[in-house]
DNA sequence: TCCTCACGGGG
DNA sequence: GTGTACGTGAGGA
């Protein structure tokens, strides 16, 4: 018997039997292990029905044991169940899935589980865990215990090799000549042609450095692919990136999928066993939390490593729903896989019908406090007890919420709010860490990745609640928590304006505030202050809340179709400390040309430069003779492509648009060329003069600057300007004589605001 | 004026 | 094989 210390890498089924763990041990060994590991899911029906399936699965080669139990269904009690255990976790799908053809009508429970998922809720081992195992002399694991937990807030990790390999230019635009590899020692290039060459240099840096995790750029659309359609075109066999060289590489296909209200492409997938793989640039998330934000979501969902970095956070909560259902011994539905995530991204933009949205007093307000409530639908779930199971149980009508007219169960924490509640305090804990340190510290960053990997989860999962596919989501759950919210806003109106303040705003999970006009209102409202008002806040709702600044000033936008109508989420401001807060503008869209962006942005700084003291319509000047060199610079051809550029998502294929959109026409000027974008993949595009009207990026034929629409160009400057400009009282037109008259007005006319 | 299409957060 | 918010704004017919 050997004891071994270390971390769980990967863990997947095994071809002949059991599980297969990998473990870096702490001398810094690589080792392969095996677990045995049943994996039981159940069927419910009528009697006669189970008892048929009973006989079927009794004829059914598959290793296996049958038994008859009772388990919970999440809402409707104990159910009579049968109970298929199967010896070998890798036949498990197909034995359910060879049962569900024979028998639909039954219902199915635990039979979709990741085996990740399922071993952090029978052993408490979760990826990267710290764990002791005992194993005999083939290597079999005889008893295994975790070390560490998820929620530890600064657990040790494994010293991880990785290996870099990257071609040096885009795969989908340009042909590479080469790719660099960063392994044990420095950066080697290695010429792509000829493919042998690169396959054996490759499989050599593998072999040589034995890394944990292989991080590439194009590695899963375009590096790994090739290299294995070359291998099989030659006959190759000996080339596998795995460390578990019994296992092929897990190739999975691109695809465009649904999601969030638009449409997401993702590339095809290359996963390794033994080893991880991350293509960066197929990697969605990576770019917004980076390498630690994966680890620390792997290690509290129990998703692989692999899993969590190509998927949404969706997939992430869902995964501890379904660990939190197993530990407690409750059903976890099968339904087929649908989309990932909740069909809207309401909860992600705050435009969620269900929240709170307060019409803006339209302009410019100075010393205004923003209050935002932190991770505030988790909260309320946590605070409110909110889960599909106690939403409408138990408890009297007249309960906690006035609003809402079904009581919530409060006599023991439901699922979810159960899975959330470890989830902040980690995050609140982490945050505070970061409060404490310096932001040049070395250790910052990756807490500060690690805070961002847990606040997704906890974006997501308010969308999940109200899933009508979700495992554990009930429409009625997701209506509690939007009603407990709109009451929790307007106490925090009602506290506030108690406590002497207007309220201007209130947009969802936020409010803006300011000393009522009777009380010195140009006296800026102090931190001090304000920070009262927030702990009656927090007192009286029993949510977190912070501070998010207090502005010099922050106005609230018009309507573009008519300046009367205020809306909701258009509004720019500089806090007292000269940052800058923008929502819904130009600069804001993603859509919208970088320089034309750069130049609102300039507007905005040239705003915040100046003195407290003196109104901000004394920047005026600067402002327009600013943008008038913006003009002139576009006029004289000065501002490269790539400032020009307009990037659209694109939600369908070249011949599926109905409307000749500037995104269509350049979709099929890439088409003309033979490059190919598939839905929810970029098109980028220069408007130019002429037909098309557009130059699509990427088009092999080199682009004409001369053929640029300066006048297109200008239009939507003086647009972004006046998104500003606005507010000072200048018409559009008369800031389009300001901006693109030849000769200098001396004489601004301008209106003063108060 | 109507229709189509795309965007949106936070740190 | 996946499902289509909602409000706003832009561009085209």
């Amino acid at each position: 018997m050997n004891e071994v210390r270390g971390w769980l890498l990967d863990l997947y089924a095994g071809e002949e039997q059991g599980l297969v763990l990998w473990i870096i041990t702490e001398s810094g060994e690589r080792k392969r292990f095996l677990h045995d590991f049943p994996i039981t899911f159940y069927a419910a029906g009528p009697p006669d029905l189970l008892r048929q399936a009973w006989r079927f699965l009794q004829n059914d080669p598959i290793q296996k044991t049958l038994s008859g139990s009772e388990q919970l269904d999440l809402f409707s009690g104990p159910q009579k169940v049968l109970a298929v255990s199967v010896t070998n976790p890798a036949e498990q799908p197909r034995c359910f899935h060879d049962l569900w053809r024979r028998f639909p009508a039954l219902i199915y429970y635990n039979t979709d589980i990741p085996l990740t998922v399922r071993y952090a809720a029978a052993l408490d081992l979760f990826p990267l865990a710290r764990c002791r195992l005992i194993a005999d002399e083939a290597d079999h694991v005889q008893a295994i215990e975790a070390l560490d937990s998820p929620w530890d807030l600064n657990p040790q990790l494994p010293p991880l090799r990785i290996l870099r390999i990257e071609p040096n230019v885009d795969p989908q635009h340009d042909s590479p000549r080469f790719v660099t590899i960063h392994g044990a020692r420095g950066p080697m290039r290695i010429p792509i042609e000829p493919w042998r060459g690169l396959m054996l240099t490759i499989r050599a840096n593998i072999n040589r450095y034995d890394p944990d995790l292989i991080l590439t750029r194009w590695g899963d659309t375009w590096l790994f692919p090739r290299l294995m359609v070359f291998c099989k075109q030659q006959g190759i066999t000996y080339f596998n990136p795995n460390r578990d060289s019994h296992k092929r590489p897990l190739q999975r296909k691109e695809n465009s999928y649904f999601t969030y209200g638009q449409i997401v492409y993702r590339g095809s997938q290359f996963h390794l066993y033994g080893r991880w793989h991350i293509d960066q640039q197929n990697a969605v998330m990576v770019g917004d939390y980076g390498l630690p934000g994966v680890l620390e979501q792997a290690r509290v969902t129990g998703l692989p490593v692999q899993e969590v970095a190509r998927k949404s956070p969706g997939a992430g909560v869902t995964a501890m729903q379904m660990q939190m259902a197993l530990r407690r011994g409750i059903l976890v539905p099968h339904t087929k896989q649908q989309a990932e995530e909740f069909k809207t991204l309401s909860e992600l933009i705050h435009a969620d019908r269900g929240g709170l949205v307060y019409q803006p007093l339209i302009g410019l307000h100075r010393h205004v406090a923003e209050i935002d409530f932190i991770s505030m639908y988790p909260s309320l779930m946590v605070h409110y007890n909110v889960s599909p199971e106690t939403v409408g149980q138990g408890g009297d009508l007249d309960s906690i919420i006035p609003e809402l007219d079904r009581p919530i169960d409060q006599s023991r924490e439901g699922v979810v709010p159960a899975t959330l509640r470890p989830l902040i305090a980690k995050r609140l804990a982490l945050k505070q860490q970061m409060a404490d340190m310096d932001p040049r510290d070395c250790r910052y960053q990756p807490l500060k990745a690690r805070a961002a990997g847990l606040k997704w989860l906890l974006v997501v999962c308010f969308g999940y609640l109200g899933y009508k596919n979700a495992r554990f989501g009930r429409i009625e759950a997701h209506e509690a928590v939007t009603a407990c919210s709109r009451d929790v806003l307007l106490t925090s109106k009602e506290t506030a304006e108690e406590a002497g303040y207007q309220v201007l705003h209130m947009y969802v999970d936020a409010l803006w505030v300011k000393r009522q006009s009777s009380q010195a209102a140009d006296k800026p409202v102090t931190e001090a202050e304000v920070r009262q008002l927030l702990d009656t806040i927090a007192e009286r709702t029993g949510l977190p809340i912070a501070l998010e600044g207090i502005y010099r000033w922050v106005a609230f936008l018009p309507s573009c179709l008519d300046d009367r109508i205020p809306v909701p989420n258009r509004y720019f401001g500089i806090f007292a400390d000269g940052t800058i807060k923008t929502r819904g503008i130009e600069l804001n869209r993603g859509d919208t040309p970088p320089f034309i962006a750069a130049a609102q942005r300039e507007a905005l700084q040239i705003l915040a430069a100046l003195p407290e003291d003196r109104p901000p319509a004394d920047a005026l000047p600067e402002i327009i003779s600013h943008l008038r060199g913006v003009i002139a610079a576009l006029r004289g051809g000065q501002l490269s492509p790539e400032t020009l550029l307009i990037t659209h998502r694109v939600s369908r294929l070249p011949d599926e648009f109905r409307a000749a959109s500037p995104a269509a026409r350049a979709l099929r000027q890439l088409a003309v060329h033979g490059y190919e974008r598939r839905p929810g993949q970029r098109v980028q595009f220069i408007y130019t003069r002429g037909n098309p009207g557009v130059y699509a990026w990427d088009l092999p034929e080199v682009f004409n600057p001369a053929a640029v629409d300066i006048a297109r160009y200008s239009d939507l400057l003086i647009r972004a300007a006046h998104t500003i400009l606005q507010l000072f009282g200048i018409e559009k037109e008369k800031l389009r004589t300001l901006l693109l008259s030849r000769t200098i007005q001396l004489q601004l006319p301008l209106t003063r605001t108060s």
